[in-house]
DNA sequence: CGGGTTAGTGTCGATTATCTAGGCATCCCC
DNA sequence: GGGGATGCCTAGATAATCGACACTAACCCG
C-alpha cells in the first residue's frame, strides 16, 4: 500500500509559482498542470498546497488576479505577475542557486 | 534590527547530516560547524534544529552515538552511520539530484 | 438523458520541520 | 575568578505542506 510521496516541494513552491508566471498569466490549475510537466512529472503541486500559496503571493502583492473566461468556455482565475512579483523572483531565483550550490558543495557534487 | 534569516535548511538538514557522518563520525557541534564552513557560510545548522534532527535520525536507525571524549579533552556525544543510514544517503542524494534538477528545469536553467 | 471524466476553485485539519530563545556544564586562558 | 569558546539539550511558536474532501461546470459517449 501506500505510495509514500513526502515533501517533494520544500521552500520552493513560490518560486515555481513565479517562474511560471514569468512565462505567462495562467490560471491555478494550468499553473500546478505546467510544473508538473516541465519537471517531467517529479514535481506534484496539490491543490492543498496550491491555492493557500496563491493566496500568499497574492497577499504580498506579487501576483495579482483577475477572472476570464478560458479556451474551453469556463471561468478561471488568471494570475499574472506584478512588478514586485517579478523582482522576488529575482530575489528567490538568486536564493535557490545559492541555497543549491551550497548543499552540493557539501554533497561534494559542485 | 534583525537580520531575519529565513529557512535556509528546508528538508535538507538530514541530507547533510547523514553526508558529513559519511566522511567521518563527529559531534554535534563538529556537524554543524562542518556545514557551516564547507557551504562557505550559507548554511548554518542551529542547536534548536540539529538537536532534534539528530534524534529523529537516531531514531529510524540511520545513525548511532556514542560518548567519547574530544581532543580537548571533553565529553562529546559521537555519532556515526550506520548500514542502514548509507543506503538512506544514497536515496536522499539522488532525491536531492531529482529535485533540483527539477527545479532548474521549471527555472529553464537546466 | 444519464454517467463518467476533465477542468477548475476552494476549505479544513493534521503533520512536521524548522526557528527563536533560552538553560546548563566544562575547559582554557588571561 | 571571569570571559569566551566548546558542547549538549529543551520548550514553545510558527509556518508550510499534505491529504482528503466539497463544489461547480463543461464535455463526451452510449
Amino acid at each position: 500500500m501506500a505510495k509514500r510521496k513526502p515533501d517533494l516541494l520544500h521552500g520552493t513552491l513560490d518560486l515555481l509559482i513565479l517562474r511560471s508566471l514569468d512565462l505567462s498569466p495562467m490560471h491555478g490549475w494550468a499553473i500546478s498542470k505546467h510544473i508538473q510537466a516541465v519537471s517531467e512529472d517529479v514535481l506534484e503541486v496539490n491543490q492543498g498546497s496550491l491555492y493557500p500559496a496563491l493566496y500568499r503571493l497574492e497577499g504580498r502583492g506579487w501576483i495579482k488576479a483577475g477572472w476570464e473566461t478560458t479556451a474551453t468556455g469556463r471561468r478561471a482565475k488568471v494570475y499574472s505577475l506584478t512588478g514586485a512579483g517579478r523582482k522576488q523572483l529575482a530575489r528567490e531565483e538568486s536564493q535557490w542557486a545559492a541555497f543549491s550550490l551550497a548543499v552540493n558543495r557539501v554533497l561534494g557534487t559542485a
